[in-house]
DNA sequence: CCGTATTTGTCCGTATGTATG
DNA sequence: ACATACATACGGACAAATACG
């Protein structure tokens, strides 16, 4: 058996508000651990090795796994154990059009429910990525266009979409063209912010669902192009 | 403790394709009495009486437990126990929204994505259930409606989409208006089903995606004066 | 193809926490 | 407020299945 680097769970249990138990702070720390790249795709997660590394034993480890795999995070196979899940090319397309969808009607509810903070804070974003863009080189693009996401997904006012689009950009991380979405479209790409945010701002809800709906299409179709330049 | 009825988990455990391991079983089971109507809301679950009930320890029943809490369809609570979900308004009114986003969506790619036989089934659901509304006084009318959404589900041709569909649908059979979703706007829900499935027809992608977005957002409607009414 | 090591699957005992009288 | 009953939380042991040499 190889040697177990021991884990930590301190900062899971010292969460003053709302207590987790065991099992959920396992899944919240292996999680991380998928996600941040620990482990490689496919690999076994096996329970012994995180009832050694969290000083646990296995009963919360398996509770975790399971809630993980209801979460499409891994996959379960009987008697084998689960593994890191992996996502085909085509499981990928098939979540940004799911995605589009979450994401369409966030811009949507966003127009229609919208508050003055957010605007400024939207538009102070597409300005900054604009800046960033051109005055540093894409420093910081990647923040503020998660930072643009949220924000969006705030101003619709839907904790149930947000917490089912958060879902998904987990599972998403799973697909290994992170690398691919590169800065070549940054620029561009703003430029759907810029009507995507305008749309809000107007209140116009059918032009905010389109813009949005485009947006999330377009980075399906350069996840594809992407794929088919290396084939 | 109150006497414990016997379980079955055979049906499970013959399932000839795909092989399920023995928590994976309880969690179908369980998802079944909750679902349909078993256990009253708010109720907690009892570790020891359903590994009773099947016959098992409790190791596979908290394995079980923890996908049902992923799922949303029992809520969690340490030391406590799991307990029936219970769906207030605002988060079925939350759960519409996200509905109708998945729902427009499906329509949206179904129009892109029909083929011949799917059409003909469309319009045969649709005919169908006009005669049931006016010729069998409603008769047989959930079923075709169910019918209709599956396959519009179906040529969408995404599996994920069709998946997340299907778990908030399970989540909404948590919300207690079910009773109150009756005949009454059946027909008006049929014209709008026809004008769903002739966008569908001409491969509208625009017009499929707002008459699915409307049919749902209507329902919500209806939701919310359903419980108007009640206040 | 067989035997062995490893890993998962299940069960049960005990400790801890929660509700109740 | 305290004691008691009960349920969950976790650990550990054994059985079964799988992987490997």
């Amino acid at each position: 058996m190889k040697p177990v680097p021991a884990g930590d769970l301190s900062s899971a249990k010292a969460q003053p508000l709302g207590v987790r138990s065991l099992s959920m702070a396992l899944r919240a720390e292996i999680e991380k651990m998928i996600l941040h790249g620990g482990m490689p795709m496919g690999e076994r997660l096996n329970e012994n090795y995180f009832a050694e590394k969290f000083q646990v034993s296995r009963g919360p480890v398996r509770e975790a796994f399971r809630a993980l795999v209801e979460a499409g995070l891994v996959e379960f196979v009987p008697n084998r154990g689960v593994f890191v899940r992996q996502v085909s090319l085509d499981q990928a397309i098939a979540a940004y059009e799911v995605r589009a969808a979450l994401f369409s009607m966030a811009g949507r509810l966003a127009a229609r429910r919208r508050r003055k903070e957010e605007i400024i804070r939207l538009r102070g974003l597409v300005h900054d990525m604009d800046e960033a863009i051109e005055k540093r080189g894409g420093e910081g693009y990647y923040q503020l266009n998660l930072d643009l996401h949220a924000t969006v997904m705030e101003a619709a006012r839907n904790e149930r979409l947000a917490a089912t689009y958060q879902g998904l950009v987990k599972e998403l991380h799973l697909f290994r063209a992170k690398n691919l979405d590169r800065m070549d479209h940054a620029r561009v790409s703003n430029i759907e912010h810029a009507a995507m945010v305008e749309a809000i701002v107007d209140g116009d809800e059918v032009r905010a669902y389109e813009t949005h709906f485009d947006h999330v299409m377009n980075a399906r179709e350069r996840v594809i192009e992407a794929y088919e330049d290396i084939a």
